[in-house]
RNA sequence: GCCUCGGUAGCUCAGUUGGAUAGAGCAACUGCCUUCUAAGCAGUAGGUCAUGGGUUCGAAUCCCGUCCGGGGUACCA
């Protein structure tokens, strides 16, 4: 049993027993000790003053000796005001250590019969230009936890639903028709994301243009965007695809295949991949048929004008309008109708949409709606919000092209590990092909940790110069400390030398019972698959564990030690924190390589 | 206007259910390659935790006000 609960119950039994008091569970406070005081758990005792009404020092006396007592872990206590520091014996920490290396799935809880199924939506794009940093940040958070919520005991399910139809899709379409020239991926050479992408771009050129023209001979600027021939073209080419007219199904089928091509490409260098695509063409009628069972069943109106809207100023929020005055579905039409297909489709036992929180009241929304309309699970299902990527230079906005593209900045960051490590001299042993994997891991591990290890609610600042840099809190330098402590072991395998599972007549540094004490503090069990802390709580962790190792290791040569049991010890513990701090980095997603 | 999220070192970020003297990295400066691999280590300097009140033994953390910024706010997704 852990050390704190062990403590907590004791202290439990002491307030009983002493004050005759039961405190509630939060009014028992137990912390790590400051690590420059000795001692190593902290029990709070003021709230415990007015019960014993006594001085802070002499009801922590009190506490103190009856914990002592029952805890047989605990070495000895000193008392500082009203802080009640346990010092705990090396016996504890190294029995945890040994528990950390013997067992394979040390700080995970695998699935069984009676896991939840928890779905994850991420990613979610459209399919008119190539993914971008924001969606980079997206695919991360969304794999990662995932993996998260998998080494939590639970099921996962990873979904993308994919907005493949409406009028952004037909714009990519017209201008292809009109200026593409037969252009393919294929007679370019061109990605096939890049290649829509471009004529996104291209369409809105002309339309800009056009529009400037019509204001020019007098019209207004919301009249020139209404009647724009190119915005007419793309409108009438949606109406067909409405209609299931064959060519344009065909272009759009094209196209859209394209698309994926790229993507999947993008997918698979990020690393994250899906366990089933929903696509927004087979679920937006379905959404449609469920808004209007509403309408029948008076849980939505419809006005004159034929538009239908749900009234949800009971709940504190606004009136939503669901279906256009056309009869055409909205966003919130197509996620009902989504949300309808996936729990047909599996027996889901929590649903998180991982989705930038500029869609925080759509969410919220979605919600009310889905309850409203029956389903069980619509006010359960949990939104992981998280903030927008920002740039030195300002907002990213794709029609004025200032997005960072996802594959141009992964292949800069992988030049430019080349690059430093032709300058550092490094991989110099190994055959090209390692060599290019390993700068793939090292690129991916900067850009994925650099991303990862910012708290997800929050806006980040993404800085391209400095998150190529690999030095401090950088994922390089976590994989770097993790290919030195393989070097140890390597040349201790080739040395001869035996670890031996057993941990005997070990002297305890400081530092090194720090270094223990943190290997019991693993955060890869969280309590919710939708922690929104997780994944940065996860990177930081392993930050600080690698940094402490580093420091203290750098200057003790482990392998020129004399055979002894510290040096079986210390082989150990460099060879648990290897591993542990290669399940946290792979809970976001990042490899380990085995040398750099 | 209303709703919502945020503001911590020059910059990028940590900071556990309220705990003891607020921590890292980058940038700047100073040392260290006979070390397990210098993609490293050690050190110096850098703070009115936006701001004013409140709650209490104790507040960066909880509550209220103000200022600044992001996002949303009925026919974009």
């Amino acid at each position: 049993m852990k050390i704190d609960q062990l403590i907590y119950e004791a202290a439990l039994k002491a307030l009983n027993e002493l004050y005759q008091f039961s405190p509630s569970k939060n009014q028992i406070q137990i912390n790590n000790t400051r690590k420059d005081l000795s001692g190593d758990i902290t029990l709070v005792v003021f709230p415990f003053v007015s019960v014993s009404k006594k001085s802070p020092e002499k009801t922590a006396e009190e506490l103190g000796v009856f914990i002592k007592n029952e805890v047989e872990y605990i070495e000895s206590f000193n008392v500082i005001k009203g802080f009640l520091n346990f010092e705990i014996n090396n016996e504890y920490w190294l029995v945890n250590l040994k528990e950390a290396y013997e067992k394979s799935d040390y700080g995970t809880v695998p699935a069984g019969d009676n896991s939840k199924l928890v779905m994850i939506e991420y990613s979610s794009p459209n399919t008119n230009k190539p993914l971008h940093l924001g969606h980079i940040r997206n695919n991360l958070l969304g794999y990662s936890i995932a993996e998260i919520a998998k080494s939590n005991g639970n099921k996962v399910v990873k979904t993308n639903i994919v907005n493949d139809r409406g009028i952004h899709i037909c714009k990519s379409m017209y201008a292809w028709l009109m200026w593409g020239n037969g252009k393919t991926p294929q007679n370019s050479g061109m990605k096939g994301d890049h290649l829509v992408g471009e004529f996104y771009v291209e369409f809105d050129k002309h339309y800009k243009e056009e529009i400037a023209k019509l204001v020019e001979n007098g019209a207004t600027k919301e009249e020139a965007e209404e009647n724009a021939p190119s915005m007419l073209a793309a409108r009438e080419l949606l109406l067909k695809w409405e209609a299931k007219d064959a060519e344009t199904v065909e272009l759009w089928k094209t196209m859209n295949e394209w698309v994926y091509e790229g993507f999947d490409k993008t997918y698979k260098m990020l690393g994250v991949d899906f366990d089933k695509i929903y696509y927004e063409s087979e679920t937006y009628l379905i959404g449609k048929e469920e808004v209007l069972r509403g309408v029948s069943e008076g849980i939505f109106y419809q006005l004159e004008d034929n538009s239908v809207w749900a009234d949800l100023t009971e709940e504190g929020l606004d009136k939503k309008l669901l279906l256009r005055k056309d009869g055409t579905s909205v966003y919130m039409t197509q996620d009902i109708g989504t949300a309808k297909m996936r729990y047909n489709d599996f027996s889901i036992d929590k649903m998180v949409y991982v989705v930038g929180n500029e869609q925080n009241y759509h969410f919220q929304v979605l919600a009310v709606l889905l309850d409203k309309l029956g389903f069980g699970w619509g006010k359960d299902l949990f939104h992981f919000s998280y903030g927008m990527v920002e740039l030195p230079s300002g907002k990213m906005k794709s029609r004025e092209g200032t997005v960072v593209d996802a594959d141009d900045l992964i292949d800069d960051m992988i030049q430019v590990a080349r690059d430093m490590s032709a300058e550092l001299g490094k991989l110099e042993s190994l055959t090209e092909e390692e060599a290019e994997s390993t700068f793939r891991m090292i690129a991916l591990g900067a850009l994925k940790y650099f991303i990862l290890k910012v708290d997800p609610r929050k806006n980040m600042m993404f800085n391209p110069h400095e998150s190529i840099d690999f030095n401090g809190n950088t994922g390089p330098f976590i994989q770097y400390t993790y290919a030195r402590i393989k070097s140890v072991l390597r040349k201790a395998e080739e040395n001869n030398i035996k670890i031996i599972n057993q941990l005997n007549n070990v002297v305890l540094s400081e530092k090194e019972k720090e270094l223990l004490k943190n290997i019991t503090l693993f955060p890869g069990i969280v309590k919710e698959a939708g922690d929104s802390y997780s994944p940065a709580i996860i990177a930081n962790y392993c930050y600080d564990l690698v940094k402490e190792y580093n420091q203290f290791y750098h200057d003790h040569s482990i392998l020129s030690e004399p055979d002894s049991d510290q040096k079986n010890f210390r082989l150990i513990l460099s060879s648990t924190i290897a591993k542990i701090v290669k399940k946290g980095m792979n809970l976001l997603g990042i490899e380990m390589p085995e040398r750099m």
